[in-house]
DNA sequence: CTGAAAGCGCTAACAA
DNA sequence: TTGTTAGCGCTTTCAG
């Protein structure tokens, strides 16, 4: 059990050398020629007082801290975070390296979140991960520059800086892809209705996806409202009481699909069967819980974590060059998890 | 904007004094005597410069990180992880300290934890919270009583250390209580199968709640199952087959209770006119977005990891004697959060 | 093969 | 009222 109490010159002592040979020993510092009986000696000694280093004096002294900063906005509202969290804690915990937490808000200002970048400064950390709750555009701390970082689920609004997002494209083109594949040619989207790049873009895969399958990607069916269980309960409402109502339903997330759940109930119109349905996110307790299980398209937030946090760790050792992956973004895959609101179409 | 480069003794330079009395305006040392003057021209100096205290240095010096460990079990996996660390992040934040965590398993093997434990001892951490995602016993690694620490929803098996879990009985309590008070008198109870304290402790207080209420709580019908949505779904089924089905029903969390909601459509039952329900842990998505809106019982990890914080923060600056505190556990309050499941019976 | 000693940036006796 | 200086515990150059 590690002892606070006790440094390297204790251990000097007990095996009867230097400092100087204790740290080449317990280090393993490769240019370091001390005999096998002394190494052993020293190994032993540290061992018996339970010593283990001081790390902060190490760093003072290495100018190397071993300590990413994680600045993560809204860390108790939504479970992404803790995902994010997760991915970074594992990466960083596998190179020797750990976190430091602060928690912002999506809404705070420029200024406070300037102040949470800079107490991790004060620290040393030796970079770090600067991470949103959703993908969009973020207007950055100056401050963050000083150090190596990187963004995670978010693209800057100026500057540039490695960033790390979702492949909003590539997922909504998946989620559709499975409507299609199952022979629904009556396809609707529940969009929402922020301005951020999700929604345009899940719009325009939607669009792109069913003109490609030779369907008018233009004249179909769009509904949209806030991206909460209420606005997708009212959207699907509108959605299905058209004539021509859509037989399979992308929604822009699950909790807008678990409205449409309720609208479809309500309508008498029974999922799968009258009606198919993907989303977007997979929440564990909506998706998997629900009856039917939704199909839905995960997002990859333990990867970009990890991702990140791999890349910042490259960079402050010196095997990449940040600045030189700066640009564009990095997008990671967002998979798509069947389960069993998607079948084919009644005819 | 501070920068990393820059030290004291340029601050000292540029102000044209020494580093003590760089030190002693900078941190308003209280014995110290210098001049209004000389203290203006230390300060616009390090403004100028954008000095930052390197936080480390002063560590080493002062054997005070101003950093606190929190090792936290599963992070990703429930929405419980995100408050407490936001509430141990508010609290550390207001008093100058920041966070260092570390996710851990809840099955991970005594030496890993504690080998996390190490890793925050290394880096000197003043003190540390250990958070657990569910209130039970648990077997604290032995390194941890090396510093100050506080236990977070969970009692020690062994040992003491000062600890602060969720009033199980109070919520539970409040939760029949709010039924009772409606006017139910044929009230069910869907309890968890694991051997948790809030498996007993709620059963208990079910009873307890009944039998004052001169019903007899003895007789009155508790279904066990795993608490998930499918546990609650069964559970909920045999309940509401029962003759004598109950009009009232209190659900050990709200996954089971959206389980309840199920079994209870499937069985032509609606909520809240054939049947009131309650459940417990006011998991935001499940309880708010549920049709009814779920009443339910909060968990209050966000003010546990707030009070384990100040707490501990008061041991690591002398304010308090942890040791004196370290049993029995401190217990919160689980409000109740009242939404629209819960009516008077049918008569 | 091993050790002495300087110094990382800061605080706090102690001296002036 | 201000300055000198000795460390905090470690790594690393340089000399044996």
């Amino acid at each position: 059990m590690s002892n606070r109490n006790i440094g390297i010159k204790d251990v000097a002592v007990a095996a009867g050398v230097s400092v100087t040979t204790v740290s080449h020993v317990l280090n393993d510092v490769a240019y370091a020629r001390v005999s096998p009986e002394t190494r052993d000696k020293v190994r032993t000694a540290a061992e018996e007082l339970g010593y283990g280093p001081n790390r902060l004096a190490q760093a003072l002294r290495t100018q190397r801290t071993g300590m990413l900063g994680l600045v993560s906005e809204d860390i108790a509202t939504t479970p992404h975070a803790g995902r994010i969290i997760l991915g970074a804690d594992e990466a960083a915990k596998a190179r020797g390296y750990n976190l430091m937490i602060i928690n912002t808000s999506g809404s705070a200002s420029l200024e406070s979140r300037q102040a949470d970048v800079g107490a991790l400064l004060e620290r040393r950390v030796d970079g770090i991960l600067y991470a949103t709750m959703y993908h969009r555009a973020v207007e950055l701390p100056a401050n963050l520059a000083t150090v190596p970082s990187v963004l995670v689920d978010s693209v800057p609004t100026g500057g540039n800086i490695t960033a790390v997002i979702p492949d909003e494209e590539g997922g909504a083109r998946a989620a559709v892809g499975a409507l299609l594949e199952a022979g629904h040619i009556r396809i609707g989207f529940l969009n929402n209705t922020d301005d951020v790049p999700a929604t345009r873009q899940r719009l325009q895969a939607f669009r792109d996806m069913l003109d490609e399958a030779g369907l008018d990607g233009g004249a179909a069916p769009v509904e949209s409202a806030v991206s909460e269980v209420h606005g997708g309960y009212e959207a699907a409402w509108r959605m299905l009481s058209r004539e021509d109502r859509p037989t399979g339903l992308f929604c822009y997330n699950d909790r807008m699909a678990m409205g449409a759940y309720r609208a479809a109930s309500e309508l008498g119109l029974s999922i799968p069967g009258d009606l198919s349905v993907v989303g977007f996110d997979d929440q564990e307790l909506i998706a998997a819980n629900f009856n039917p299980g939704l199909t839905t398209v995960a997002l990859p937030h333990y990867e970009m974590g990890a991702w990140a946090t791999d890349h910042l760790i490259d960079a402050i050792e010196g095997k990449t060059d940040l600045a030189l992956m700066a640009l564009p973004p990095t997008i990671l895959g967002c998979p798509l998890v069947r389960r069993d609101s998607v079948v084919a179409p009644r005819r």
